[in-house]
RNA sequence: GGGGACGUAGCUCAAUCGGUUAGAGUACCGGCCUGUCACGCCGGGGGUUGCGGGUUCGAGUCCCGUCGUCCUCGCCA
């Protein structure tokens, strides 16, 4: 905009307020020129007579002179929205400001007008340290004026933008699939919305578009992709809202292996043109067996060590009698080598906190030694023992080896914490390097804890690996599915898979989810019908991409990539989402309020 | 729904064991200053200690309830 603006700077009116430049790129190469900055007034610094103002625009600052004949300049405060005129002149060496791009030179004004006057802001743009994110959300639009935030927003479109030319450049055809749809049976709770026109009718918002890019390959398109808005009301954590992003995407007459080639052209695509940094492909593979026993996790963080290894073979020679009891109720006794490090006494007991956030009940340690170590273990590695216990563990005299002896997920689950507490405690890891990972061969089935009925690993669509399903009574919780994840240094950031085409396999699957035949007709008739007018082989994938955007900008919180996140109660401080509506409206949609809810509702 | 942490000036925080008129920095307002860039100096205003109740001679502090924020477990195909 500036050059165009600039080359007819010499038709501009004298009193044209818009700016030539932005606050962002002027040089020492400008020197000389008359130009016209638009901008907030960042900071101001009065000297009598003569009075400095930093000007800002998600561009940049640049410092703006003022002179003595600018009295009104003192009644500038911080937020103010300015136009400044004026000549750009070079600094004196000495006051040169390095630390600026726009340190070499200045705007000497000539004609200063006020824009826009801003109250005492709750917010101050300039600080470093933040306000309580209360306030931040708040005022999110002073927060997001914070150049911090303006660079989280700005790599988060480079991030997504790199992303859209690479599927385009593979062939995808981005189609946009309703916001207004249907209700899906299992997953996670819908967002309903009523219907004004279909009393006692609800619209869903989609969890994601599964059936619709589903039936995109069943129309033909081959290659879809979509920025998808996602919607599902669960409770927030710091990696998750309530509406939130996918890179969603499908393609036709694929395997596992093809999906996954186009994903890593892709992410190193986007990698490259995003953020400069070359990855490394293919991205290795993980079986969630091995994944669970190597890691404890289905989403490992793999640029550490620090490996779970079984010890169930030692406990049993041991006299250790809390492994023992451990093993004899079908448990395992598991253990992690967490190097020589230096833990006091207090250190090492506070492991044993962590390890409880995964359920242990407790965590055994041991210092390792030939001579049998220390530690509450030491008695009970004595002799060849010792020796063995640490070839088991790969350990070296003085070693910390921690042990956790439970049901098979409690005692992963709790060295998993333990791991990734190591993790961050010994910086074992360079926030710099990406170790992506894709983790294949789940279970197709998963049954709920008191062992009734089963549920979909992935999803209802995900084909197993054996179109047969095992043949008639076979156990459904020994099938393998295809589905697929994408995980990145402990973070889930998508996941995908091979989909069932074959009407008869769907129809079987939702059978052995206990969804009958009218409920499939009601909800999924036109899915199984489609499938039955020759539906190609298909699968996709879905990243999500605030996360991935979160993940690539150093950040924990998914808020920071967020223009305007919710709170963990799934508020929106800003514009007081959501809240009671008037009665003519609630009736206008069927709606009577019965309750808590008309209580709480407006008066 | 459960657990933990937090809530004091516009903002960030302090306030000893329950005890004088709740302080500081910053921001804001007024004054001074012609080379600052976290400018500096002088002065000033600003408080329902989230809200409600209780204990006490006395509550920011202790107790109960409630609202809100964060993290987390469950949950999130």
């Amino acid at each position: 905009m500036s050059s165009s603006a600039a080359s007819s700077a010499a038709a501009r009116r004298a009193d044209d307020w818009r700016r030539t430049h932005t606050c962002g790129e002027l040089r020492a190469s400008h020197v000389g020129q008359r130009v016209t900055l638009n901008g907030w007034v960042h900071a101001r610094r009065d000297h009598g007579g003569i009075y400095f103002v930093d000007l800002r625009d998600r561009h940049g600052i640049t410092q703006v002179v003022l002179g003595a004949q600018f009295s009104e300049a003192v009644r500038l405060s911080s937020e103010d929205v300015i136009a400044v005129t004026g000549t750009v002149v070079a600094r004196a060496p000495a006051n040169v400001n390095a630390e600026r791009e726009t340190g070499a030179i200045e705007l000497m004004a000539e004609r200063l007008e006020l824009l826009s006057k801003a109250k005492t802001p709750p917010i101050d743009v300039t600080a470093s340290d933040l306000p309580a994110l209360e306030t931040r959300l708040k005022y999110r639009y002073l927060d997001l004026r914070r150049p911090a935030m303006q660079k989280n927003l700005v790599h988060r479109a480079r991030f997504i933008s790199a992303m859209r030319a690479a599927f385009e450049r593979e062939g995808f055809i981005e189609v946009e699939t309703p916001v207004l749809t249907k209700a899906t049976p299992e997953g996670a709770r819908d967002y309903l919305v009523p219907s004004r026109v279909h009393p006692g009718s609800f619209f869903a918002l989609p969890q994601s578009p599964q059936i619709f890019k589903q039936i995109l390959m069943v129309a033909g398109l081959d290659r879809y992709f979509q920025v998808a808005r996602c919607f599902r009301d669960e409770d927030l954590r710091a990696d998750r809202q309530p509406d939130f992003t996918q890179l969603d995407m499908e393609m036709s007459f694929v395997e596992e292996e093809d999906v996954f080639a186009l994903w890593e052209r892709v992410l190193v695509a986007t990698f490259r043109a995003a953020l400069g940094v070359e990855l490394t492909t293919p991205f290795p593979r993980l079986r969630h067996a091995e994944a669970m026993e190597r890691y404890g996790s289905d989403k490992p963080d793999a640029r550490f060590g620090l490996e779970l290894r079984d010890v169930a073979a030692w406990a049993r020679k041991s006299e250790f009698k809390v492994f023992h009891g451990a093993l004899e109720r079908g448990g395992r006794v598991l253990a992690l080598n967490a190097g020589n490090v230096p833990f006091s006494r207090k250190e090492v007991e506070e492991l044993g906190a962590i390890a409880a956030l995964g359920g242990a009940k407790g965590l055994a340690w041991w210092k390792a030694d030939v001579g049998g170590g220390t530690g509450p273990l030491a008695r009970f590695a004595a002799g060849p023992l010792a020796a063995e216990l640490m070839s088991l563990l790969s350990a070296q005299a003085g070693d910390l080896c921690l042990f956790v002896a439970d049901a098979q997920a409690v005692a992963r689950k709790s060295l998993n914490e333990v791991r990734l507490h190591l993790r961050n405690k010994l910086r074992l890891v360079d926030p710099k390097q990406f170790a992506f990972r894709w983790v294949t061969h789940f279970p197709l089935f998963t049954r709920d804890e008191e062992g009734g009925r089963w549920f979909s690993e992935h999803h209802p669509f995900t084909a197993p690996e054996d179109w047969s399903l095992g043949g008639a009574g076979a156990d459904p919780g020994a099938l393998m599915s295809r589905s697929y994840d994408l995980v990145m240094n402990g973070w889930e950031l998508g996941s995908g898979s091979i989909r069932i085409h074959r009407p008869e396999v769907q129809e079987r699957v939702f059978e052995i989810l206990g969804i009958g035949p009218e409920e499939r007709q009601e909800k999924f008739g036109f899915l199984l019908e489609a499938l039955s007018y020759g539906a190609p082989p298909h699968g996709g994938f879905a990243l999500g991409l605030d996360r991935s955007a979160a993940l690539t900008a150093g950040l924990d919180n998914i808020r920071d990539v967020i223009a305007f996140p919710k709170t963990a109660s799934a508020a929106d401080l800003m514009c007081q989402a959501p809240a009671p509506v008037r009665p003519e409206q609630l009736a206008e949609v069927h709606i009577q309020l019965a309750g808590q809810a008309l209580k709480k509702s407006a008066p």
